[in-house]
RNA sequence: UGGGGUAUCGCCAAGCGGUAAGGCAGUAGCUUUUGGUGCUACCAUUCGGGGGUUCGAAUCCCUCUACCCCAUCCA
């Protein structure tokens, strides 16, 4: 677990301290209308570990509450997901089409309470009603209904009177509300199908923003956990809930990034259109996002757990690189997996001056990851090695075979290229080459030093396997559709070699194909008369990528600053314009007398403070400053403070009783409690130390706690100037002077 | 254009007035019979821009800019 908490965890944390809820219950709740993705892994990761971190549950919701897009497909799908990925539901898996009647009865309350209303608009004339987002809406003349016939209607439409379309319920809530989402949101519309699991026995279906607060309520939950684009959907949620009187403790809703991965696409949409379009094999094609497709790749649980640590969970909309994603599953494999030899694209190799045929005993797992098991690996005259590592014209920096250089053949011999046998069209196929008896792996004499060793396999004993290679399903970063599909995303080898132990032995299901990268026996195509194994991940590649960086080397680099433009300010009026004069006459700085003069409530409260005390400047400062943070979220009349008590603040910090920073600590407090400033300052003895005999004793300790940053403040890191006075204000609660500290502690430290 | 959000290294992300965490990626070196792993070092004088308040600002105030979400009888 990471080590700093996130904005969730905080928020968890604090609702507990307060009081607010006894348990912490949270809920995954996807609706069944598509496979899950790595995005809905990051989901359950946050629901179901914040469950987990504070002892408290997490439930498994269906939210199915459409019947025409969902199906039970999805709902294995989903719970098969969560259950791979270690996470337990406890009993049941619920479902919000369970609460239909609960909901149903909600809505007969709210329609009671002169809040709901069956509306017959058609759908246009809804969408047209509602307005835009400059223009306010108008509520439908059907709004006026009586209760009594909204009750008789909505009935009718639950029992199935009218055709779909024909009506809806909506919520009464305010037509020209900012937010659009609060226009009358409906809360029912009738849908004569078939629903998944309720059967026909609806005609009418609640909303999502009707069920899922309720759902949410009737299970209990405390922390209602979505994704960003719920925001505006907030509002709704609260207003059900609290129009509905229903008693606390209730649950809120809060909001996290979506995640995002460059070179995929993770809606269920886009998702989608790729599966019904052939473009991959299925919701498993594991060059998907998918869990599916993950699982089917050979991803393991534990690497996308750690993944989604990783990446952390925040509010800032993000797109996560995959490199962090392969980073997560190869270190996973890297300490699990044996290490095996294949070959994907063989060059054959006979070995002139090799008779007869051995087995090397080699393990499964090197030096540095604490496993144990072998295998024995034939050997013989005849063996085949990639066609990679061996180059007739080598680059620069090669450490292959070739004609000039030998290779160690992976816990075997070393050899050397004889000969290089080509084909009619000028290919190499074949290498002719002789090993040297002395230099066995474990036991080499030969004296002979080699850069690399190879894999290869043995000819007659090897077992031919297809190996499926997946390369990124997209080709750009951000893809919008399949206009932007790589062509090569999947390559297949129907005839890659591999020793016969991996076949014969099975000693895992994924491997390490020594120097190529992490392989899984695809778990559906795979058959001992011909195995089928899916690429998971590549070996990170240095140099691979070192050729392939020498090729396009010069990048533009220097990229000018970007110049932002400054928006126009808006004007002054008239009025404003006059009250910025007398401000600035009475020598405040420009900036402040421009905010005050604009804000009206500022400005009066200003003038009051003014009326006691006689400092225009540093009282313009604070109402700015600090008053505006309060005047911002409060009404002028109901803040705790008076403009009095600033003034009265501001005058014991014109006359150096404290400092500015202790002045910003009892305003905390006032904010809080609304007591005098003075009163404040005396109980909690918050008068300032300027006393310099008092303060150097305190700058010593200090100094002499901290040799590191002092030698690292002597060797000129000025800043660190500020974390000495900070120190020393931290020692003294706050209550020294911190110009005489500065003052001090620069001559202490020169 | 109204409302709601978000901006800290190439990518994530801590930080909540007193020394700019960490991970990924990258670079260099050491180790290595995997060009893997491991280890070591380097990698933000600066937090979207500009002002202001303060002894001191990524953090507080003002302002501008950019991006995301909202006008489905989807969720």
């Amino acid at each position: 677990m990471s080590q700093s908490k996130d904005f969730l965890r905080t928020i968890v944390e604090e609702d507990l301290k307060s009081g607010k809820y006894k348990e912490v219950v949270t809920r995954f709740p996807p609706e069944p209308n598509g496979f899950p993705h790595i995005g809905h892994a990051k989901s359950i990761f946050i629901n179901f570990g914040i469950a987990s971190d504070y002892n408290g549950h997490c439930n498994l919701r269906m939210d199915d509450t459409n019947p025409t897009t969902e199906d039970t497909i999805y709902v294995e799908a989903l719970k098969d997901a969560v259950k791979w990925l270690g996470f337990d539901w406890g009993d049941a898996v619920y479902f919000t089409s369970d609460y239909f009647s609960k909901i149903y009865d909600y809505a007969i309350q709210l329609i009671k309470m002169d809040k709901a209303y069956v509306d017959s608009l058609t759908e246009d004339e809804i969408r047209e009603y509602r307005g835009t987002v400059t223009e306010s809406g108008k509520r439908s003349k059907f709004a006026q209904r009586s209760i009594e016939e909204n009750l008789d209607l909505f009935e009718r439409m639950k029992k199935g009177e009218f055709k779909d379309g024909e009506h809806v319920l909506r919520a009464k809530i305010d037509m020209s509300a900012a937010n659009m989402k609060m226009r009358d949101p409906l809360l029912y519309r009738i849908r004569h199908a078939h629903h998944f699991r309720a059967g026909d026995e609806w005609s009418i279906y609640p909303m999502y923003d009707f069920a899922h607060c309720l759902s949410d309520y009737i299970e209990g939950v405390s922390h209602s956990i979505c994704t960003l684009e719920f925001e505006n959907n907030r509002d709704i949620y609260n207003w059900v809930l609290d129009t509905l009187g229903l008693e606390l403790p209730r649950p809120y809703q809060h909001e996290f990034a979506r995640l995002g991965i460059n070179y995929t696409v993770m809606s269920k949409r886009k998702l989608l259109e790729l599966v019904e379009n052939g473009q991959v094999s299925g919701w498993d094609d594991p060059r998907l996002p998918t869990i599916a497709g993950y699982r089917r790749r050979g991803y393991t649980p534990e690497s996308i757990l750690n993944f989604c640590d990783q990446i952390g969970v925040a509010k800032a909309n993000s797109m996560v690189d995959v490199a962090q994603l392969e980073f997560c599953i190869r270190d996973d494999l890297n300490t699990k997996v044996p290490r095996v030899l294949a070959v994907l694209d063989p060059l054959k190799v006979t070995i002139e001056n090799y008779e007869g045929h051995e087995e090397i005993d080699a393990p499964y797992y090197p030096h540095d990851v604490p496993k144990e098991g072998s295998r024995k690996l034939p050997f013989s005259k005849n063996i085949y090695i990639e066609r990679d590592d061996f180059k007739e014209n080598p680059p620069k920096g090669y450490f292959r075979l070739t004609p000039e250089q030998p290779v160690r053949l992976r816990h075997g011999y070393i050899i050397t290229c004889k000969e290089v046998i080509k084909d009619a069209g000028g290919n190499i196929c074949e290498i002719k080459a002789e090993y040297h008896p002395d230099s066995k792996s474990g036991s080499d004499s030969s004296g002979i030093k080699v850069k690399s060793a190879i894999q290869w396999v043995s000819a007659k004993e090897a077992k031919r396997v297809e190996v499926r290679l997946y390369d990124r399903l997209f080709s750009c970063e951000a893809p919008e559709g399949i206009q932007d599909l790589n062509p090569d995303s999947l390559h297949v080898i129907k005839n890659a070699l591999i020793e016969p132990a991996v076949i014969l032995d099975k000693p895992d299901e994924r491997f390490q194909f020594e120097r190529q990268g992490y392989f899984y026996a695809d778990p559906i195509d795979y058959t001992d008369e011909k195995p089928v194994f899916n690429k998971i991940v590549g070996l990170k590649d240095s140099w691979g990528k070192k050729t392939k960086a020498d090729k396009p080397t010069p990048e533009p680099k220097a990229q000018a600053k970007k110049v932002q433009v400054d928006g126009e300010v808006v004007a002054m009026t008239e009025a404003e314009q006059a009250l910025f004069n007398k401000y600035t006459a009475r020598s405040i700085s420009i900036e402040i007398a421009n905010t005050l003069a604009r804000d009206e409530n500022l400005s009066s409260f200003y003038e009051e403070t003014l009326s006691v005390l006689n400092s225009p400047v540093s009282l313009a400062n604070i109402v700015v400053n600090e008053v505006a943070r309060e005047l911002k979220q409060t009404q002028a009349s109901e803040l705790k403070f008076s403009a009095d008590q600033i003034a009265e603040l501001v005058k014991m910090v014109d006359d150096e009783t404290i400092s500015s920073k202790i002045a910003k600590e009892v305003f905390e407090e006032m904010v809080k409690s609304g007591e005098n400033p003075k009163k404040i300052v005396e109980d909690k003895g918050l008068v300032q130390i300027s006393d310099p005999s008092k303060i150097s004793p305190i700058i010593d300790e200090i100094i002499a706690k901290n040799p590191d940053n002092v030698a690292k403040f002597k060797a000129g890191n000025t800043k660190l100037l500020g974390f000495f006075v900070g120190q020393v204000l931290k020692a003294t609660g706050g209550k020294a002077n911190p110009t005489v500290v500065n003052q001090l502690v620069a001559e202490s430290l020169k």
